[in-house]
DNA sequence: GCCGTTTTCGGCCCGACTGTTTTCAGTCG
């Protein structure tokens, strides 16, 4: 918890810095600190005790102090006098797309504006059109950025609520009284966004709990509050409502907490039918008054005559109908899966050597890694041109030699230009032994184009992998305009693997197009795309985006031996 | 801000695209 304290104080002064326009070496500074913290193995405290925070990368004297004190007091100084002289909405406003620093710095300068509702405000009545450097241009894209975030606005990411939700549960469940502890809602159900942290507890003395719950230092303020529930902002901005049940009730509560809304309707109606009332509190028989309390969710769904629906499904597309007629699929599972095909390493603009990489990814279980830097054109990651690539490829063929109980893949994440052709030609691509093919660039071109750009690649003999198919990134950046029917049928067509691209902000293709992929008989590979080694373990995230959409292991192309996978990307050419 | 070192201070990330200009600034990846 203590290493998201510390990462989100620094990211909101990166923020502050960069808004005033100050040295940008800093503000990357904190951010990288912000970055790696929150990505830390360690709980950050434990590093302090040991006095050891100065031998994380990017965190030195004056840093080090500052996590000192953030430890300590929860805050540090430099944060609270920075936010003194600053209005909060201004960092807001950095969320809008086509608003940076230095517009947000003139527009506060210029007309006093200090929030996303005052600018909003100000474009429509024309207002910024007359600043130095805005057009009328420039205002439209500033209200469709608004419009944008408003859209995403009430959500924040799995990968930012669930480690807090986490951590809080791990403290609710050390305190006496409480028996038992899950989270619930669309977190439990590993939706990509979420709108809140759900968490239900055991106990036979709720107000006794609620109001300890309170005590904890995360509360930035009390919503709502009754005898079972109480409702709370987190300080880092996040809503979470805990719920408080009886031991013997706990599993029913749980089941109907966990939602969604459109299964536990189908559900209460199979209920219903059954001369069953399905609530939070048990089963209910409607003829005897008798309450059934299930022990455990499964005994829910089998008191139904179904078996137990796994969390991921609920979600009221078709689950329920499958798991009556006993067809539910056997989900894919993290030990299911053998290696990561989409890694960069330090050739590019990843930051772990590929011998790193190649460790942890053993450490994790791995029969094989692929790396797969970036190509020429993508020059702010440092893309390879071709000389440096077979430089990589003959290194990676030697360090196969040496190396034990790991095979390191030949890759390359080849960009599809805006032309449509692939920056490596298909002589360079022949020498890996896998390429993965992807747009960084003309996100803005016509459907048709676009549409045209990723289906030609499908085509290339030596393409095995579409990555972050869509381009999504969540909250921030709308898929590129493609028409997904073409891309879904050249792939069906060439036999070309689409990605489950893992990274937390992306998660591309999405749960209902993965499902999709699997009904056309595409197959799929859930891949991190890390450019740390630590980020290897992104892979639940992807994971989770399969489960969702149906997947089963014979689906996914990282699940294979290592033999049945290189023989099926060779079969691809 | 950090890092590496020449232990005191310079280097650290570049180019396309867009909209605004009329030669360039801001944003984004």
């Amino acid at each position: 918890m203590r290493n998201f304290e510390v990462a989100f104080i620094f990211n909101d002064i990166a923020n502050m810095l960069e808004i005033k326009g100050e040295n940008f070496f800093k503000i990357r500074a904190y951010r990288k600190a912000a970055y790696t913290i929150e990505n830390l193995p360690l709980e950050i405290e434990d590093l302090a005790k040991q006095s050891q925070l100065q031998e994380i990368e990017g965190i030195g004297k004056a840093l080090s102090e500052k996590i000192y004190e953030i430890i300590d007091t929860g805050t540090c100084r430099y944060y609270e006098e920075l936010k003194k002289n600053f209005p909060p909405g201004l960092v807001e406003m950095l969320k809008i797309p086509g608003m940076g620093a230095k517009k947000i710095k003139l527009v506060y300068d210029s007309l006093g504006i200090s929030s996303i509702e005052e600018l909003e405000e100000a474009a429509r009545r024309h207002k910024l059109r007359t600043l130095p450097g805005i057009g009328v241009k420039t205002e439209q894209a500033i209200l469709k950025g608004i419009q944008t975030l408003k859209n995403n606005s009430d959500k924040i990411l799995l990968a930012t609520a669930l480690p807090i939700a986490e951590r809080i549960s791990s403290i609710l469940s050390g305190m006496t009284e409480v028996t038992n502890v899950e989270i619930s809602g669309s977190l439990r159900r590993k939706k990509e966004m979420v709108k809140d942290i759900d968490i239900v507890i055991a106990t036979e003395s709720p107000e006794a709990i609620l109001k300890d719950f309170l005590r904890l230092p995360y509360i930035a303020e009390v919503l709502d509050q009754d005898l079972n529930k109480v409702s709370v902002m987190l300080n880092m901005g996040i809503k979470l409502d805990l719920s408080a049940v009886k031991t013997k009730a706990f599993c029913a509560a749980l089941q109907c907490f966990t939602g969604s809304k459109e299964h536990n309707t189908k559900l209460q109606n199979i209920a219903t039918n059954m001369g069953y009332e399905l609530n939070e509190h048990g089963i209910l028989k409607k003829e005897n008054k008798k309450v059934f309390y299930p022990k455990s969710e499964k005994e829910v769904y089998e008191k139904l005559g179904m078996p137990y629906i796994i969390p991921e499904l609920r979600e009221g597309r078709g689950e329920i109908e499958a798991a009556m007629k006993g067809c539910l699929p056997e989900m894919i599972k993290q030990e299911d899966i053998r290696g990561d095909l989409h890694v960069h390493s330090n050739f590019s603009d990843g930051v772990s050597s590929m011998e790193s990489i190649a460790k942890r990814a053993k450490a994790l279980g791995y029969e094989y890694i692929a790396i797969t830097d970036h190509s020429k054109s993508l020059r702010i990651a440092g893309g390879l041109n071709e000389s440096r690539l077979k430089e990589q490829i003959d290194i990676i063929r030697d360090m196969n030699n040496k190396l034990e109980g790991i095979r390191i893949l030949a890759g390359a994440e080849v960009d599809i230009l805006t032309d449509g052709t692939l920056d490596f030609a298909d002589d360079i691509l022949k020498e890996l032994d896998i390429v993965i093919a992807s747009i960084h660039s003309g996100f803005r071109q016509d459907r048709k184009t676009l549409t045209k750009r990723i289906v030609n690649a499908c085509h290339n003999p030596y393409v095995n992998i579409i990555a972050h198919p869509t381009g999504r990134i969540l909250g921030r950046r709308a898929p590129y305009d493609i028409d997904m029917d073409l891309v879904f049928e050249a792939a069906a067509t060439t036999g070309t693997v689409l990605e489950i691209n893992a990274s937390p902000d992306r998660l591309d293709l999405n749960d209902v197009m993965a499902k999709r992929a699997k009904e056309m008989g595409i197959k799929i590979a859930i891949n991190t795309d890390a450019h740390d080694k630590e980020t290897l373990t992104d892979m639940k995230y992807g994971l989770w985006v399969a489960r969702r959409g149906w997947l089963e292991p014979e689906n996914v192309i990282n699940t294979f031996s290592i033999e049945k996978l290189l023989d099926f990307l060779k079969v691809m050419q």
